[in-house]
DNA sequence: TGAAATGTTGGGGCG
DNA sequence: ACGCCCCAACATTTC
């Protein structure tokens, strides 16, 4: 009997999981572990928002496998321990898992590659959790791509979509005792701030599956025109099912190609093309995260090192964190976060202009709470976006690019629903108001709303000056 | 994946 | 009919 381990990091998922696949052509017995480990991933361990997607996350995979004749193994880390130990007992003669990209996971990685291949151990990693790995995308000088769009054009051509691997039928698996109880790895939060992530959110493969279709029959067609609109549901909610490999990126590439050739009408393909590109922001984060390691810490332009951001206020940050600024639209964003673990693409850009250009402050400080409140949260995407809007990417926002909360609120949000639906303060307050309620005299004080922590024209000219030094 | 300031154009009111 | 002005709408420039 020969017995390989199945290694379950953030490929949550059964189908369309080539680790897994692979194990079950070659092995006789598959045993699916999870090995805790978040101290390896330090300083970015996931925070309090992704260790409660995690928990279920992991709940639905072990519910899964049980179906199929197996369970998943937790164990603690250190994880070379951990896998080195499981091997042992389990006399297991492979582990295969999915590749992940960050720079303090692929250097952990590739230690335990080396050290399993010593002791004859076979150890065999797969794509899985992107359409293109970082390095097989690159100029025509070998170069890794910096802007987005010539990264785009380029992978495009490279595109190579394939049906998505079944999900297996049957997880031949031995008992693989003595493993951790999931509530073992206090994953959940002690006080109890979870119940609006429980309302907006369903975890797991089959909520993933139940997202893509839904999106594709209800939304898809109208993408491409209201995916900047935070009022209506245009958005396809895949984020968190992505970061965690409840779902793979060619599941949904492949669904979206196969359902814009049925329609066979072009406003299906275009609008299937631009969910895609979007899809492709995601692989450029990894890309530019694997090429710059340092980009959660460092400025991608090292111009920017000069630049001067405000002292740390934090009183500031604090009011930004909770949702009260006194700008409508950016208390709207900062509360839909907290309550329910997300955040509208367009309020994110904008609640982050506000943080890094009208307060100016610094943009790990914006980085960190995004952290620790996204059900999504990507080392990759967040600072990759947070870099974008700062200014200090390597494909950034210009730094006079400053977003105007009340322009924004007024375009993609004009009847003030959004608003009214996250700022309670708010609920009464009529469109002409909603994105100035401080416009109408005593209307502050009746709605019980704080006036605007910060005067938006002073601030901006007052940001478009500290960039100006930076240039000079 | 801005916003505001400035410039240009063209239609309509009016003497 | 014509020129003039106003101004909205759009385009361009600048930060």
């Amino acid at each position: 009997m020969k017995t390989a381990l199945v290694w379950f990091r953030r490929d949550l998922r059964l189908a369309d999981n080539p680790a897994l696949a692979a194990a079950l052509d070659a092995f006789d017995r598959v045993v699916p572990i999870h090995i805790h480990a978040p101290e390896e991933e330090a300083p970015w361990a996931p925070g309090a928002a992704s260790r409660w997607w995690l928990h279920g996350s992991l709940e639905s995979l072990d519910k899964d496998l049980r179906e199929r004749g197996s369970a998943l193994h937790l164990a603690r880390g250190p994880t070379l321990e951990a896998l080195l130990r499981l091997v042992e007992e389990l006399g297991a003669s492979a582990v295969y898992w999915n590749r992940l990209y960050e720079p303090a996971i692929t250097r952990r990685d590739r230690e335990i590659k080396r050290v399993l291949g010593e002791r004859g151990v076979q150890a065999r990693s797969f794509k899985a959790t992107l359409l293109f790995e970082p390095w097989e995308v690159q100029t025509n000088q070998d170069q890794p791509y910096r802007v987005f769009t010539p990264f785009w054009r380029k992978a495009r051509t490279q595109l190579q979509l394939r049906p998505p691997l079944p999900s297996p039928k049957k997880v031949p698996s031995i008992g693989a005792g003595s493993g951790l109880q999931l509530a073992a790895l206090e994953l959940l939060p002690t006080r109890n701030w979870d119940e609006g992530l429980h309302a907006r959110w369903s975890r797991g493969e089959a909520s993933a599956a139940k997202a893509l279709s839904g999106f594709v029959d209800s939304s898809l067609a109208e993408y491409v025109d209201e995916r900047d609109r935070p009022d209506l549901d245009a958005t396809s909610g895949l984020s968190p099912h992505l970061h965690f490999g409840e779902i793979s990126p060619m599941q949904i590439a492949w669904e979206l190609d196969q359902r814009s050739g049925r329609a066979g009408h072009a406003e299906h393909a275009n609008a299937a093309e631009g969910f895609l590109r979007q899809l492709a922001w995601r692989e450029f984060s990894q890309h530019l995260l694997f090429h710059f390691p340092d980009m959660p810490e460092r400025n991608l332009n090292p111009r920017f090192d000069a630049f001067k951001w405000a002292d740390d206020d934090v009183g500031f940050i604090r009011r930004w964190q909770q949702g009260r600024t006194g700008i409508p639209m950016v208390d709207a964003g900062m509360r839909e976060l907290w309550v329910s673990g997300t955040m509208h693409n367009r309020v994110r850009m904008l609640v982050a202009s506000f943080l890094t250009k009208n307060l100016r402050q610094h943009w790990h400080h914006g980085q960190r709470w995004f952290w620790d409140t996204l059900v999504d949260a990507d080392l990759a995407n967040n600072a990759q976006g947070w870099q974008w809007t700062a200014g200090c990417g390597v494909d950034a926002s210009p730094y006079f690019r400053i977003f105007n909360p009340v322009g924004q609120g007024i375009k993609f949000d004009p009847q003030g629903d959004y608003v009214r639906r996250w700022v309670a303060e708010l609920s009464d307050v009529p469109a002409p108001l909603i994105h100035r309620p401080w416009m109408d005299n005593g209307l502050l004080a009746r709605c019980g709303y704080p006036p605007p922590m910060i005067d938006l024209d002073a601030s901006r000219q007052w940001a478009l000056a500290a960039y100006k030094d930076l240039r000079a």
